[in-house]
DNA sequence: ATTTTTTTATACCGATCGGTATATAATTCG
DNA sequence: CGAATTATATACCGATCGGTATAAAAAAAT
């Protein structure tokens, strides 16, 4: 009951998580928000809480909408091709023609002041908790007997995950997919498509 | 003639650099920055004119001061020598003990406000630049017949400053140095030691 | 129709932002 | 000694920051 709401939750918080991602959390102010998503501030914050509450649930609409590449590569059966689909996936969400260059994760709060630091920490932890997942999946893929020869399931992961940060900043700066896709293709010259078992 | 400065101009730089390198150029403010250098905000306008001015002479200063590595590993004779010297000198400039973590050109404006936005452009020449520079040694080095069969300058030369950009990030998200070394040794495992002659 | 509930619009809050005007202090030059 | 010059300290500027108080508007419940 009551007066019905007059804009669309989820078209709003689209439109936040563009903006965060393309101008930062501290970048992205009030004005900024409240101009993009179409409504007045006492609406956002009825609805967010505040801009940190938006933030946070921006972030998380990134990770279910634009990061889930992510959780469906770790299903591939063969480590190579889990390692090959993120680093592919991490560089056409960085590079799609809709919406920002980049990594939201990244973009949001690299460096900044005192006042983002909690923003900023949950950025890191959310970085550290990818790289573990991927290092699990690695652990398991070394049990398997399916990693080359002499590398460790958590440098492993922080390579795969070294190169997608480093294509997130190639992205920001200008580099288009192909360009990205090349740099993929480097990264992975080292691991044979079949070290193990064929399929 | 007048009244003699009373501070160091060359130390009040050093920490208006160490400010944005560890916070960003937004992320920084004029009370960050006069309250560091230890000086007032007209001693600060009279000598670096503002804030745009101080930032653009402190990312000349890191790159004179702490990114002097590159051009001298431009002039290793062998190629794969040079991507080497450039991948662990960055390493080493991003997990020094002293000073902040990361890389000042990533960290000073990767997303931003608009106002921001002749810094943040700045920034992106600055990184094209040392791409640039690194993919013209390379095409030298392809000349010799000093590059790994089928390897484009350009293309291993943005493949080299990818990695960089990201241990960066690794750097800034509380990777240590040996884990970068370990990162970067994987990145150089598909070029041989001694792909053409030896020395 | 009135009450209740929720959202809206407007105007406002103190704090901080980058930047500067003014005047005083400290030096060199004549 | 002035006079000129430069740097300092203090106080201030308008604009914007994130956030909120107040009240009108629009719906459901009685």
């Amino acid at each position: 009951m009551g007066r019905p709401r007059e804009f669309d939750v989820d078209d709003a918080l689209e439109t936040a998580m563009e903006l965060f991602w393309r101008k930062g959390y501290e970048g992205t102010s009030l004005s900024d928000l409240t101009e993009g998503m179409g409504i007045t501030k006492p609406s956002l914050y009825g609805v967010f809480g505040n801009k940190e509450g938006l933030f946070l649930k921006a972030l998380e609409r990134y990770e279910r909408t634009k990061m889930n590449f992510f959780h469906e590569a770790l299903k591939e059966p063969r480590a190579r091709d889990v390692a090959e689909k993120i680093l592919r996936g991490f560089a056409d969400s960085q590079t799609a023609e809709t919406g920002p260059s980049g990594c939201m994760g990244i973009n949001g709060a690299l460096a900044c002041s005192e006042a983002a630091a909690e923003i900023q920490k949950c950025l890191i932890e959310n970085r550290h908790r990818g790289e573990r997942d991927l290092a699990e999946r690695f652990e398991r893929a070394a049990k398997e007997g399916d990693l080359p020869a002499g590398q460790e399931p958590y440098d492993l992961a922080r390579y795969i995950m070294t190169i997608s940060q480093g294509t997130a900043i190639q992205a920001a700066s200008g580099a288009d997919r192909p360009a990205l896709y090349r740099v993929i293709d480097m990264a992975l010259q080292f691991w044979p498509v079949s070290a193990v078992r064929n399929g």
